[in-house]
DNA sequence: GACCAGGGCCGGC
DNA sequence: GCCGGCCCTGGT
């Protein structure tokens, strides 16, 4: 890796992130080292423990990539701060100890999480994949490496329905048109939504096609950062049953509530109890 | 090959 | 507020 930068960061595991269904442009490229796309960047990282090698410079580790993956937030306090008698949840905390709410792109955010909707992570990385490479502007990297960006509004509000469904989106084509139009045309303002508070923002993002209360809710954790945020979608809701049933402690957790979503839906995706609860799902009663 | 479910939302009632 | 329909495919 050229041009490589040597850092040390605690509570990062880029495996975990690269599976947390946040984000869908991180893959794993060799053993240990992922890449992603961001801002219209192409980033690897090597890691080993706490040791971290980003093939970046100094100028953009520190004024891109630090904030993406909120290095400067300290993660073993949340974690920390879970209630003692919750053993469920310190569980999931332990598990996930590498997890971070990444500040992504709010456009980019958007499309992906009305893509998500009645969807599996795989396909969702695939439409994803398929947008950027139909409508995303071709690059390369310093170091020569190829990749596509995230096509912006007017793109795909160019393409429109039809057009789109190449992409395999499905039904979802329709919502993403006309969302795209509606940003592209000046009609609504993502900008507006960063100086909003958490439920003003979440308010009006409803107010685009195909963003309903749980898209919103990832919408404002995974982009704006509102880490409030706790979207309840299948898994929580399930997990919820199960070991929640008077509903989540969020008022033990106030203003951070969404790390702790974050931790239970990872934990609930790859922990070690996932195999048995399936299997019990699929018993014929 | 069949069947279920997946980081839900919309429109009609 | 409830319910059916929805594109497509990963997992079993």
């Amino acid at each position: 890796m050229k041009n490589s930068l040597e850092v040390t960061i605690e509570n990062l595991d880029l495996a975990q992130i690269s599976q947390s269904g946040q984000c869908f442009r991180m893959w794993e490229k060799e053993k240990s080292t992922f890449c992603l796309v961001a801002f219209g960047k192409y980033l690897e990282v090597r890691q080993n423990g706490q040791t971290f090698l980003f093939s970046s410079s100094e100028e953009e580790y520190r004024t891109i990539w630090r904030p993406y993956f909120d290095l400067d937030t300290d993660y073993g306090y949340f974690a920390k701060s879970v209630d003692r008698e919750d053993h469920y949840l310190r569980e999931a905390a332990a598990f996930g100890s590498g997890i971070r709410i990444l500040r992504q792109e709010l456009w980019e955010i958007l499309v992906t999480f009305i893509i998500s909707q009645q969807n599996n992570i795989p396909r969702i990385r695939k439409c994803v994949e398929n947008l950027c490479r139909k409508y995303g502007e071709p690059a390369i990297d310093g170091n020569g490496e190829g990749f596509y960006k995230f096509p912006g509004p007017d793109a795909l509000a160019k393409a429109g329905e039809e057009e789109l469904r190449d992409c395999n989106l499905g039904y979802r084509s329709r919502y993403i048109a006309n969302t795209a139009a509606k940003i592209a045309s000046g009609a609504f303002s993502l900008e507006g939504l960063k100086d909003m508070d958490y439920e003003n923002a979440k308010k009006a993002l409803m107010e685009l096609d195909g963003v309903g209360i749980k898209v919103a809710e990832c919408i404002c954790l995974f982009a704006l950062h509102r880490i409030e945020a706790f979207p309840v979608d299948t898994h929580i809701r399930q997990v919820l049953a199960q070991h929640y049933p008077q509903g989540f402690p969020l008022q033990k957790y106030p203003g951070y509530a969404g790390i702790m979503q974050q931790y239970i839906f990872y934990y609930d995706l790859h922990g070690t109890d996932r195999s048995e609860r399936v299997q019990l799902k699929n018993q014929p009663r």
